[in-house]
DNA sequence: CGTACCTTTGACGGCTGTCAAAGGAAGTGG
DNA sequence: CCACTTCCTTTGACAGCCGTCAAAGGTACG
């Protein structure tokens, strides 16, 4: 396996240091890339876990879908996240995940993943660790709902956003791209499209970012993070060292 | 060890069954049970996780403080909720812990905590999905904020501290008291004091919940379900049974 | 070239925040 | 038991952020 092909070990390992042997387990049991389209489904709200993804090219999203037919977006994935370890010890999925890019993902058996853990519990460590992050920019995010307005709100949101690539190298110089629809952003934040529209206007006129179809540019961080109340501490926090060893 | 006294153990034990080894080597580490006062913080913002606690009596809260000195509130905690599981691979706590009430809490080090997972691969998926579950109700406030207006915020969460009660047998009666104040009510749902008074005033004048200082009762559940477009799916489900055995 | 998707703009209304003030209930110290 | 403080709630006036509705134009895609 060269390092170009994608593997759960590698989202895994971002935490913890695991060992030789955690990590040709987990090559073994991973199943060979796979090709999906803008729009396909990884799975629906609903079904049983069965599977986690390893994202290794394009972008994906999960999301709920209310009663009344309005869909709330929780999480945007990026090349490198492991989708499904937020659920994966439910019975049922709560939320829905669908690409937003054609893609290429790396299937990951559920009933491997318990194997894996069972055999080694520094994987099951690693594996907690995971969901427990992904988990934490939620979390992040209902702070930032509960105490901004649609300015801040954005702004944050962008910036998690670059901070996000940043980590995994996908950043484009100084200033960064962020390809993402109005109405995404919309979806994400509780705002209509409307309103997102309008105050992106504001924001480029302000001069912090620039905008263009389907996407937006930051153009000034330092404005920008202070608009938004942002601390860059969460993103990329070692384990607990109590854990360790 | 009388079924009274708290343990993390009746915690762990809800998602998936554990053996008598798991029981045994969790009574053995947990520490005695200990007297807590309101308004005493089990932790800070910034601190090392290095305890767990099962809330054993009272009612405790979870936040997070802004730079502008605002605070969000979290994660309500009821008796025989596990505090710290969510955050325990962090390095460092996002969030500060408070208790609302009075209360007794028994500690659990981090650090057996990791040896107890070692040992045994169910406890460490036990531990994981309590995070999990906690996550849960986390992501579906996120959601409930996302796509509410206050009156429907309202009503949802105080449905989910109904059922979370319900399932602790922890009601009286068909109808229930819910001792929060509306300082708290605005703080989880990031509306204004003023506001949660006048939503509340109006919730009480269309007959669904009775008003009181420092609390509320649930008349009409049908109704206050509707209003809120509340599922009571996601809070007592069963662990994924492809990780069992 | 036609369709679907994305964005923008304006007018209007209402939900919600802000500011201010007041009173009642609970807790504290004397 | 009383005075005092603190906390919790309520009410009113007012402003503004944001949603709704509607229409139009631009861009991508087949």
């Amino acid at each position: 396996m060269d390092t170009q092909e994608c593997c759960i070990k590698r989202s895994l390992c971002q935490h913890i240091e695991l060992g030789e042997e955690d990590l040709l387990l987990l090559e073994e049991l991973e199943h060979a890339p796979k090709e999906v389209e803008r729009r396909s489904q990884l799975w629906k709200a609903g079904d049983v876990p069965e599977m986690l993804y390893t994202l290794q090219r394009g972008w994906a999203y999960s999301f709920h879908c209310s009663k009344g037919g309005s869909r709330q977006v929780l999480e945007i994935f990026l090349p490198g996240d492991l989708i499904g370890i937020r659920e994966v010890t439910f019975n049922t999925h709560y939320t829905g995940v669908e690409m937003l890019t054609d893609g290429v993902v790396c299937p990951f058996p559920v009933q491997s993943l318990r194997r894996a853990c069972q055999r080694s519990s520094t994987l099951g460590l690693a594996m907690h660790a995971s969901a427990s992050h992904q988990q934490a920019v939620i979390t992040e995010r209902l702070v930032n709902v509960l105490s901004h307005d649609a300015k801040s709100r954005i702004a944050h949101f962008a910036l998690e956003i670059y901070y996000r690539l940043e980590r995994i190298h996908a950043t484009d110089g100084g200033s960064f791209t962020l390809p993402l629809t109005q109405r995404l952003f919309s979806l994400m934040l509780g705002l209509t499209e409307v309103h997102v529209s309008r105050t992106l206007t504001d924001l480029a006129e302000e001069g912090l970012i620039h905008k263009r179809r389907n996407a937006i540019r930051i153009l000034d961080f330092e404005r920008l993070s202070v608009l938004a109340g942002f601390v860059p501490e969460h993103c990329s926090e070692a384990i607990n060292p109590l854990l360790r060893g």
